[in-house]
DNA sequence: CGATACATGTAACCGGTTACATGATTTT
DNA sequence: AAAATCATGTAACCGGTTACATGTATCG
């Protein structure tokens, strides 16, 4: 029922970060805990071992940037084999389980893309994102005009902000596509 | 940074349902299943544990419906501490880390309180969700336009995509507000 | 009789949270 | 010298995921 991400919103959110350039862990932590958008937790105990774990998985490397100091500090980097997945991830197209499940994920993907894969692939996600949002629209549309009359008010206006909110995107979506085609 | 939720999303959409009517949980697997709105795994890994926390804590109590078979069929419902504990959650108000941290939370409740805490509890929720949206909007369309000379060009797309749905929200809410006013 | 839907559960794993522990550097 | 900030980490806990295991009822 969920499936796929086999990079973590966190990871994914990391490798932005030190894909624009080389970070410690602090600089991390700081710019989640500064960055108004995008939640992702700023704790200690999310950002190490998450970058030991990419470690581990050969996707980044920390270079000890001082010598001999009890408590080095560890600049991260991407390897090669991390900005192959990290282009891999962000080439992939969007389903509808995507704007379902993983909303955040296509978001922070957007956000990185133009930068890191270039425009013609962020046209391409564009394009798929809003054409998947209008068709689970209408499909949502669908289903709420056939269980409106026998649901609560509330019910209903809870299912509208839902709808609402994926037709907010899809318009978001058009409007960026307009925007991104008609300059440089 | 995150803090508060005494009670997790999960358990919260279980009470909702077995509010309603006493069910077993196969009964809540399925309509987690098939709602469209409000994504909760339907995994029995997730409700079966779930439910037993629940119970163990006082908040639910199963009830076997028949005898001795090997397989009992348990029915749950609400226990009174469970009905107190969940009254009071509905009747918490919203504050501005409940827009940043907990939107789902928030819709949640929203969905369920009409009819479990009454339209006073409702009008009162949507005008302090409104509010903290609304003074949330403001802070961010100011972040924006000191930063925006030096984001590259998504990343500026990417923040009024997040601003656009708080702000879809807050117009949601005043437009309840006033159906929710105007009517019975 | 076999398939399918109904129904309940467990166990290993994974990753985030909270809280704690420690040390280095800069500022007052 | 004390305080604040920079900086890195660990450990216990919690809850969701996946996969597995099992048993019951109904229908063709």
């Amino acid at each position: 029922m969920k499936m796929k991400p086999d990079i973590s919103t966190l990871s994914l959110a990391i490798m932005g970060l030190i894909s624009q350039r080389p970070q410690t862990g602090y600089d991390i932590r700081k710019a989640f805990a500064e960055k108004p958008l995008g939640h992702f937790s700023s704790s200690p105990g999310a950002i190490y071992p998450a970058l030991q774990r990419m470690t581990k998985d050969g996707w980044i490397c920390g270079k000890v940037d001082d010598e001999k100091v009890l408590r080095p500090r560890k600049v991260y980097e991407m390897t090669e084999s991390g900005r192959d997945l990290l282009e891999r991830h962000l080439r992939q197209s969007v389903d509808r389980d995507d704007v379902i499940w993983r909303m955040d994920d296509l978001m922070l993907r957007f956000s990185l893309m133009d930068e890191i894969v270039g425009r013609a692939a962020t046209l391409r996600f564009l394009r798929s994102f809003a054409t998947e949002l209008e068709a689970y629209v209408a499909h949502l549309r669908c289903f709420l005009g056939e269980a409106k009359p026998s649901m609560p008010v509330c019910g209903r206006l809870a299912m509208e902000n839902g709808i609402g909110a994926y037709e907010m995107n899809a318009a978001w979506a058009r409007r960026a596509l307009e925007e991104l085609e008609t300059d440089a």
